[in-house]
RNA sequence: GUGAGCGUAGCUCAGCCGGUAGAGCAUCGGUCUGUGGAACCGAGGGUCGUGGGUUCAAAUCCCAUCGCUCACCCCA
């Protein structure tokens, strides 16, 4: 048992071991080839981006922000090259802000405020004293200069503890904000056609762990980039979506779309929406009431039974969609139907980061609890040009929860069963074991997983053994085989067993890896 | 951040009203020095999450604390 002090995990970390692992990329690896049938193709990211990124992005008043992501800051500038006297260190100081070798964030320009006045009030009472005293009191003159000139040594220490020299930086809670800012950073909107990338990994929330939820966790994600913000990009990445979890077994996915306008007509409705619910604050819980002020769309998604019948009456965005918006959603609806794919209408669905316009969506999926969201997205068309790129770069894009999908699957029980190790080699003999080394060796190059015995073992120890690990053939290398040059190959499942040379071995398991599919 | 449940061997758990720890599985060895899954025999492994209190005596009762799990919040 863990004691106080063994070492474990960090709090909604975890590890995956073998053989879940074995399903982990599986599961990663169909995504991938799924993708990359649609034409998307990989963009490999940073696992850390500069704060700013994500509050831009996701929303600083979003939870993910505000209090879920881990943030630290980097170590970088030095301050030693600013020592001296006062007023060079001042210089020093704002070049440094000025050239952003020194970040420019509110306690840093605190700082220098409040350095620079303080400077100048010395300067000035200094100078009065000396006017005042007309070198008439050279003792009060020279104590105040020894007083200050101790304070400057302890005001650059302090300085050089107080000021943020490094970076700030967050841990990733999601990828689509570094999509956008690696689209931007690399010019993509020049190249031809529409960027469509992926990614998967790891992402980090400072959240209370529960059943598939975690602090770090696992996303697979896919971004469209480009001018256009065609209905059928939108159906084409739901297709997409349901083409995967079809392969992957999930067979009780659910797809719910909505659309949540764009930034003109949603703010129009979430007005009207915060004014009615306004009206009927009273009926809500103290969550909900909350929300009124900082977020009316989240009201909508609340599960608290006794709001239902408030929440049913509200006015919906269907209602007051724009009639550009309205028409997008109903072309979507359209090229969904022309895929034939299933979904459902929820105007409900609403999605907690800042960046999503129009089409939203979620894809539920069952042994999950409370968390049944196995994927969700949308529509992001501003997302590009806030982060400071071109006008007029559309996204639309999904992130996977990869644990979740993972639950579910091993929930569905239709995990596929994947092929462990191949064959054991065991050995008797000290003539037997440059064979073994040897055969091993081509057995592995060929693409086998071989376990080759470390040491001597009684066969029937090592058949024991090769059970257990699972292994589907068994290799016997003994003075026999030695002296007749043929190996014993004994098939674990029905003891079927034969003596074949070398070339008929490699011949006889690469015919049965085949037929097998291994 | 809020609420609830649970912490005894690697895993799953037993241990009623207090008398200072047990089973099954797993691991390792043997029966079995060239043939696995079984059976039998044996071994290793726990300061009963941690700290304090009550008591002659605490895994058991009380308090605190830590950890895990689930739910709320939020989200994938």
């Amino acid at each position: 048992m863990p004691s106080h002090r063994q070492f474990r995990a960090i709090k909604g970390t975890r590890d995956i071991l073998p053989p879940d692992s074995a399903l982990w990329n599986w599961f990663e690896q169909t995504a991938r080839e799924t993708l990359e049938s649609y034409n998307f193709r990989e963009i490999r990211l940073p696992i850390f981006e500069d704060t700013e990124l994500f509050a831009r992005s996701i929303g600083a008043e979003t939870d993910v922000v505000g209090k879920q992501m881990y943030t630290f800051e980097d170590r970088e500038a030095s301050i030693d090259r600013f020592t001296g006297d006062l007023s060079s260190f001042l210089e020093a100081l704002e070049a440094g802000i000025k050239k952003g070798v020194i970040p420019a964030v509110p306690s840093n320009l605190a700082f220098l405020r409040a350095f620079e006045d303080d400077v100048v009030s010395q300067f000035e009472s200094l100078t009065q004293i000396a006017r005042r005293s007309d070198l008439q009191k050279p003792h009060e003159l020279e104590g105040k200069l020894r007083s200050l000139e101790e304070a400057i040594p302890r005001s650059l220490l302090a300085a050089r503890q107080q000021l943020r020299l490094g970076a700030e930086l967050s841990l990733r809670p999601e990828a689509t904000a570094s999509v956008a800012r690696a689209y931007i950073e690399h010019g993509m909107q020049t190249l031809p056609g529409n960027q469509k990338l992926y990614y998967l990994g790891p992402m980090f929330r400072r959240e209370r762990p529960q059943k598939g939820r975690y602090r770090q966790f696992y996303q697979i994600g896919a971004e469209v980039l480009g001018q256009s913000d065609a209905p059928a990009i939108d159906a084409e990445v739901l297709e997409m979506l349901l083409v995967l979890f079809n392969k992957a077994g999930l067979g009780d996915t659910k797809l719910y779309i909505n659309s949540i306008g764009c930034k003109d007509c949603r703010s129009q409705y979430v007005e009207l929406l915060r004014e009615e619910l306004r009206k009927k604050k009273d009926k809500l819980g103290p969550d909900s009431q909350r929300r009124i002020e900082t977020n009316p769309l989240r009201v909508l998604d609340s599960k608290l039974p006794e709001e239902q019948p408030v929440i049913e009456k509200l006015p919906r965005i269907s209602d007051h969609l724009c009639g550009a918006c309205r028409q997008h959603f109903s072309e979507l609806e359209d090229e969904l139907r022309l895929r034939e794919i299933c979904y459902e209408k929820n105007w409900r669905l609403v999605r907690g980061l800042d960046y999503y316009t129009r089409t939203t969506f979620e894809v539920a999926a069952t042994g999950l609890g409370s968390q049944n969201a196995v994927c969700g997205g949308g529509r992001y068309d501003g997302l590009v040009e806030l982060l400071g790129g071109p006008p007029g770069v559309k996204g639309m894009g999904f992130a996977i929860g990869t644990d979740r999908t993972i639950l579910s699957i091993e929930h569905s029980g239709r995990a596929p069963h994947l092929p462990g190790l191949s064959v054991l080699v065991a050995r008797m003999g000290a003539a037997a074991y440059p064979l073994a080394v040897n055969i091993a060796k081509k057995l592995r190059a060929r693409g086998l997983a071989v376990e080759l015995l470390p040491q001597e073992m009684k066969f029937g120890k090592a058949l024991g053994l090769a059970d257990k690990l699972g292994a589907r053939y068994a290799l016997l290398i003994g003075e026999d085989e030695v002296a007749s040059g043929r190996f014993t190959l004994k098939r674990l499942a029905d003891a079927d067993q034969r003596k074949l040379s070398e070339n008929e071995l490699l011949e006889y398991l690469e015919s049965e890896r085949r037929g097998s599919g291994a």
